[in-house]
Parts: structure tokens; sequence; C-alpha cells
DNA sequence: GCGGTTATGAAAGTGTCCTACCGAATTCAG
DNA sequence: CTGAATTCGGTAGGACACTTTCATAACCGC
């Protein structure tokens, strides 16, 4: 990464503070060379060479829009960091359902499309889906298919260091490299990544997570995944497989599922787990009880990861979101006895699109790296 | 940390160079001055300077002895990191014995002190105990008490990031911050840390575990604790209590340490452990069974905590050590089923002064730290 | 002792950053 | 509408660090 052992000349420090200047750019815009004289510590005249040179790569721009503030003095200029000079796609690819995100450099979203997904497609076809599905939506969508620096893809399935896939979701794509596979359809980045780990990044950047670092996110769905970064960063493990407590069947992960069947009566559209929840709402005890032996099952496997990262904050997200309110004060009452100081437990505040925009984040981090790593200390 | 958001002039870009010339001598000494300008990329006359620099500061000495080979040409003066520019305390002090250890800044270790303490002396007396141990080893060992320029201790129990202490092996030390007392001592940096963190440390330094990244530490004692390191950095969660799954009753951790009770016959200051290796090297069944039982208690714990991180190494350290050939297998055997990829298993090499060799690699981790870290980029 | 080889030392050259100064543009007061 | 005040923009001069280049010094082998 950082070669730390290779020292600098004057190029070197010229191409630094120009990186910092873009980076000071990055982080609020617009802003006037003064500011960002006193931000960075750096004297006008450089500033000023800085911007210039970021200028001519269109990097950066010059904001035209009035400030409506009057303040004494010749108006300054004021330069902003081009968030349409490229754009990032985050795509979200379950079972049943596959979500396209687009947003450009400053992480606006600019558009989405959804689409269901016959769970019974095949790694071929779904893959053929998929590349026709971001090609279209890019064409629609994008400047230019070049304008897009990054897309990001989130699978059911371990995902290890060298992009092969294992999953039992889409059982054809175990031991494919789907990033290289996607890499073929243009010239810009392309990752894969497990949603679990994705969801998490969507809550750090926009969710329940803000501003946390070591943060466990429990994905429940038609199966139980976890994930976890630490000190801010996604770890993924040797292999990927970095929080897949359900492989234990003394936690009881696996089979935590099970415990949300019911049966009860169903809105005309509503899933199984919606009618839970507005039972459990109207404090039908057997719904309560449903809700109660989940979180029953649930709880070892929490507790286990709990007390192996200690983590500041544990997010729940996926499929019983929607009986989250019964269920977190169950599990904060299981846990206390068990770990000595009981994180702080909360529920995903994202819905169905937070795999995608975890994509999106993912995406972006690595075009900003890209950009903004160029200080190579 | 390193603020990314500075721009740099000149002196400051002088300041990195001289950095990084000190890095590379204290990667390899001796170094010429082209070799320097080679490994650094950096002219002949900046390494000049900035070796100049150094010498005054005493960082860097010129080599004299003799280098043996004979090259034609004029021959290249020699420059080396000074090790004895500075001294690191690393101290271990566990319910039964304490061990000091003292090394000079490249590593090696120079001095070393083992102590039986009393199991039941209280809180008060084992720190003063403590201190002046420290000082009498000091002022034997060290040219001067100033030299030493970090001392790390490790303690039996969680260390949270404020440097509270909380522990059950000596309760008057729980809510104690010991860094601050032991602070009073002198003007050097002071650190405190959980023993199995430093175990984990030596371990990855000269140990079991060089290399590896993510690894796992158990260690088994009169209590089985954990500790992690992650991307190479320890993990102490938000409160220190990272790895200790001991809480979860499920895993049966806590008991573990029973499986191992032995009632055979013991040679003379033989220990309980090292009986029971002895019988189960002789493959006496009731031994073989009591590992066995042990190896039962220990691997929900490690597969859990394997699951949790997806780890490259397990290292198992500790009291069961003795046992560790005939146990290494049998977890390894009931870790199969309930992990996808078997993590790799390694028994210490360090024996008793592991927590001591990795109190030395923090607080030299944390000199270098001072000395090193210039870079400010 | 002499040529070959390599390191050392000092100079000139290039490039970057900073400070300082002056002109330019706008606001505000009268 | 005019002038003072204020702030920004542009440019020149100086300081500093790194690199390149060349001459000199030290050592080896013959």
């Amino acid at each position: 990464m950082r070669n730390a052992a290779r020292g600098h000349d004057l190029v070197a420090l010229r191409r630094l503070n120009t990186t910092v200047v873009l980076r000071a750019l990055h982080r609020r815009s617009p802003q006037t060379l003064a500011g960002l004289a006193v931000t960075t510590g750096l004297s006008r005249p450089t500033v000023e060479a800085a911007v210039e040179e970021l200028t001519d790569r269109s990097l950066v721009g010059e904001a035209t829009e009035e400030t409506g503030e009057r303040t004494p003095g010749r108006p300054a200029r004021r330069f902003r960091f081009r968030t349409e000079a490229g754009y990032v796609l985050g795509v979200d690819i379950g079972l049943h359902k596959m979500v396209l995100l687009l947003a450009d450099l400053g992480g606006a979203f600019l558009a989405t499309h959804r689409t269901e997904i016959d769970p019974g497609l095949g790694g071929g076809p779904r893959l053929d889906l998929l590349r026709h599905a971001i090609d279209a939506f890019v064409d629609e969508h994008a400047p230019s298919r070049a304008a897009v620096l990054a897309r990001c893809v989130g699978v059911p399935g371990m995902v290890g260091g060298d992009g092969v896939v294992t999953t039992v979701v889409v059982p054809e794509w175990s031991g494919v490299d789907l990033g290289r596979l996607l890499a073929e359809d243009g010239p810009d980045r392309v990752l894969v990544e497990n949603d679990v780990n994705l969801a998490l990044l969507a809550e750090r950047w926009q969710g329940a997570a803000t501003l946390a670092r070591d943060v466990v996110c429990v994905l429940t769905g038609h199966r139980v995944s976890c994930g976890l970064t630490i000190g801010g960063r996604l770890h993924r493990g040797r292999r990927g497989g970095a929080g897949e407590l359900g492989m234990l069947p003394l936690l009881g992960l696996s089979t935590a599922q099970r415990a949300l069947a019911w049966d009860g009566e169903r809105l005309s559209g509503e899933s199984e787990v919606a009618a839970l929840a507005r039972a459990a709402d109207g404090a039908d005890p057997r719904a309560l009880a449903a809700v109660a032996g989940f979180a029953d099952r649930l709880t070892p496997g929490i507790a286990a990861l709990a007390l192996a990262v200690d983590p500041e904050l544990i997010v729940l997200t996926g499929g019983a979101t929607p009986v989250g309110p019964h269920l977190l004060p169950l599990i904060e009452e299981r846990l206390r006895p068990v770990t000595l100081h009981v994180p702080r437990i909360a529920l995903s505040s994202l819905g169905e699109r937070g795999v995608a925009i975890g994509a999106v984040r993912m995406a972006l981090d690595q075009v900003e790296e890209d950009l903004l790593a160029d200080t190579a200390s």
C-alpha cells in the first residue's frame, strides 16, 4: 500500500500538496483560495497553483452561483470539487431481486432501479441479466459509460481476497471470480463484496452506525449472516468468512429464521414478516412468542460475536427488520447476563436499498483512494 | 493520528526524508550512503545531510568494525542505527510471578529477572513491589533511568482505552489507571496491556505467528482468555473486552480448565499439567481422556472466535502448553465440521517469558512511533 | 608504484514554497 | 455619487531542499 521507505523530492512534494488541496475541496465545497490556505496550512500562491492544476484535470471547477451573503472587500473566487467528474454504480443482486443505484462522486444518488428475479434463475443467465441490466441502466442514466469510474456488486455469500465467491444461494457462482467477469464489460474498477458487509458500510455511511468504528452487523433473512468493521474498516477474514457464525450449530443461528414462521392473517401483498410484525404490534400473544423465540435463537450468536470483538454498536438489518422494535429489547435483555458491557443495539434505517447504498459507498471509497491517495507517504 | 489535511513545506519535506533515512537504517544496519540512496530513492547528498543530522541527534553512528570483505575502490563509510540510543522495559506481572525484561532499541534482550509472588498479595503492596522491582532492575542493568524510553506492563485482565484495568485476579486494581500511577516514577512512556494481547504480540514478533496478520491467541491458565490481531494490529474492542468469550457459559470456556485436573503421580517440582503431559506422552488412557475432555470444552469457544474473525492462525499458549502436542490434533478434528476452512493452529514457542517479550515489543512499537512517525503525512 | 574503481566533497542548477508588495474589485459611509 | 476601508488576485524576490555534475580522495590489485 503506502511505501514508507521511499524518499520524496520536490515534484513529489507538489503532488502531495495538490492532493491535500483536492482532499480539502472534497471534504467541503465550495471554498475560497484564502479559506483553502487556512485549512491546508499552505500559502495562498501554493493553493492557487494546485487549484489551477486540478482545474486542468477537470476535478475542480469554479463555483458560479451567487453566494448571497454580502461581505466587504473584493469578492473571492470560490472553487468546488466537481462531483460530476465521475460516477459510480452500486448493485445489490440477491436471490429474489436486484437493485441498481447510480451516484456521482459527491455521493448524491442520481438514479435507481429495482427488478424482481426468479429465485430459480441459474448462475449463467443470472450473470447475463446482471450485465445487461447494468449496461442498460448506465446507458440511460449516466452521461457515458466512460464516466462510470467504479462498479461494486453485492452478492449473498463470501468473497475471498482473490475475488472468488463462495455461496450456497447461487451455487453456480461458487468458485467464480465474478469481478473479473464483470470487468470485461469496461475499463472501470469492479468490486464484488458480500452483501452483509455492504449493508454495514451503508449503515456506517448514512444509517444507524454513523461515527462508530467497531460495528457488528447482523443480517436476518433466509439465512442469518454477520459482518464487522474494525477500526472503521471492513474485516473480511482470511477467506472472507469473518462473521459466518451460522456454521456453528451450537449457536443456533442457522435455524433462527424458522422461529419467525407465521400462519396468521395476511393483508394482500403483505409479507410473512410484515404480518407477524402487525400482529405483534397488536400484542397478539402468539406473535410475541414467535418474536421471543427468534430472540432466543439469535442471542447466542450475537453474544459470541459481541464478546469476540467487543463492538461499539450492533446493527440489525434484513428481513426481520419489521419486528425489530419488539426484538431489540429482548436481545438486550438476553445479552445482559453474558456480556460485561452490553453494546448499543440499533435497527437499520436504510431499508431495502441498504446493500446497494453500501455498494455505492465501497465504489466511492475505491475511486477516492485512486484520486486522493497520491500522498504515497 | 496522521493529519492528512495539512500541506507540507520544504522543512517538512526535509524532516520527512530524514525520517525515511532513519527508518531505512532501523530496518537494516549498517548501510553505506550509496546503499541508503538506493533503498530510499533519494540522492546521495540528501542522504548525507540526513545522516549528519541523525548523527547529531545520537540516533545514528558510524560503524567502526571491519567489514571483512575486500572490495575495489575507496571504502565506504558505514552507518548504523544506534540501538544503544535507548532502552525499553517489558514487565509481566501475573498472579504468581513477575518477569522483567530489558531490551535495547534493536530488540536485543539485555537482562531478565523473575520473581515469585505470593498469590494472596493485595493490590497496594503488589503495586509497591512492582515499582520497586522496576527501579532496582533498571538501576542495575540500564545505563541510567533516563535511558529507558518506555515501559510496558502486562496484567491479567482487561485494559480499556482510557488505561483503566478491569480484573478479577487482583481485585484492588479494578477501576485503577495503573499506567498513570506508574508514570509518576519517570518521564518515560508507560503502557499497560492485557497479558494475552502481549503474548500474542510476542508470538507475532518472534514466535509462532510471524508474518500472520489476523491471529487469534488463546491463553489457557487459571482462566481461559483470548486476544486477537486484525490486520497486524491488536484489537482491543470498545472497552478492552475483545476475546473475552469466557463470559458465555454456553461455550464452556470458563470451566475448561477443570478438565485438566490430574491426580496421577508427580515428580518432585513437577506441575500438575506437566505430570498430565508426561502421562499422556506415555499413552495413559486416563490422561488422554482428560486432554480430550479439555479439547471438548475448548473447541466451541475457539470455533466461535474462528468463525467471528476468520483468522489466518490460532496460537495456543499459557498453562496448558505442555499438553499441546496431544491437544492440537483433537481441536483441529473438532473444528473441522463447524468451520468452512479450518485455520492453522500452532503452539506457543516462547514459554514463560512470552508476555514479557510482548511487553517489550509493545514498548518498542511506542518508541518507534515516537521516533519514526514524523512522516506526518 | 600505478591504473582502476569507488566513495567523498563541493559546486551549479532546478524546482517549490513562502513572504511581501501592489493593483483590482467590491462594500459601506457620507 | 465619491472616497475610505477591506479583501482578493497577481507577481516578484528570497530561502530552502533536492538533484546532477565534476573534481578529488582513498583503497585494491597488479
